[in-house]
DNA sequence: TTGTACTGTAATGATAAAAGTTACAGTATG
DNA sequence: CATACTGTAACTTTTATCATTACAGTACAA
């Protein structure tokens, strides 16, 4: 998994939902996450694409969530983060000329499929509401 | 979680379960993982430490299982390798002057605990015995 | 009792990944 | 049309990872 991807986002998203409906601007994010403004769009535009965040370009623009934040959970935080597998997937380059090099890589892959299924099992049933709920 | 070292505990314990009982050099576990000798010592040096694997010095010397492949799950070799936890904890060092900053680690801390704790139950369903039977 | 084949570990160097920074074009708004 | 934003690309710095070299310690076996 993604070192520190998925805090990054679960803040951003945090900090939507406590803003309402505003328009939040990416240097506002950056100041609270204690990160360069350029990271926080890198993350927002991601965010973007699954669905999770809109923005709005010029004066007064800004980032806010797509969709109310008890309809947000932290499973699909999880999806759009994730790039290398959980538990690094595919990373070597085992020696094919050995039986279990050869195959080691695919017996993986379904170990790790199972894990991440109940991983997301576990995450999908915390809401972002939920979440922002704790700081009350 | 740690990149790639989870596979190549894994590896290491499928080699040393194929290996019977002999006590099989690092040399040769590096050949079949494709990676540096040094790095596999390392990885068996934390795999003794979590009871795992045994060593012995000298000629004729090398590594092997601590107890049978049926009593090693995965959970323990998740254990093993981990440091960092699962999904980048603590990484970041949010603004304390902001009331989401201030408190977003502790939140996030145990969020991961649970999602943790259904992925260790997840990989302590898998023995290693299980594992290594996918290659016959 | 000495050569040999290992382990264990430290130190260093090379490579790759992540994060920060600068820069600037594009776009709404007033 | 000045302003305050987003969106990205390019570059640099930092940090993590992996490989390599080196060598002391240990057990076996001739």
């Amino acid at each position: 998994m993604n070192s520190g991807r998925f805090a990054i986002s679960v803040h951003i998203l945090t900090l939507l939902t406590f803003a309402e409906d505003e328009w939040t601007s990416s240097e506002y994010l950056a100041g609270s996450i204690n990160i360069n403004p350029v990271l926080v769009r890198k993350e927002l535009s991601n965010l973007r694409e699954h669905g999770l965040v809109l923005s709005k370009e010029g004066k007064s623009g800004g980032s806010k969530l797509a969709k109310p934040a008890g309809q947000i959970f932290m499973s699909e935080v999880y999806e759009a983060v994730k790039q290398k597998d959980l538990l690094g997937k595919g990373i070597n380059s085992p020696n094919p000329a050995c039986p279990v090099g050869r195959k080691i890589n695919d017996h993986l892959d379904s170990l790790y499929d199972d894990a991440e299924k109940t991983l997301l099992a576990s995450l999908g049933k915390v809401s972002l509401a939920e979440f922002c709920g704790k700081f009350n």
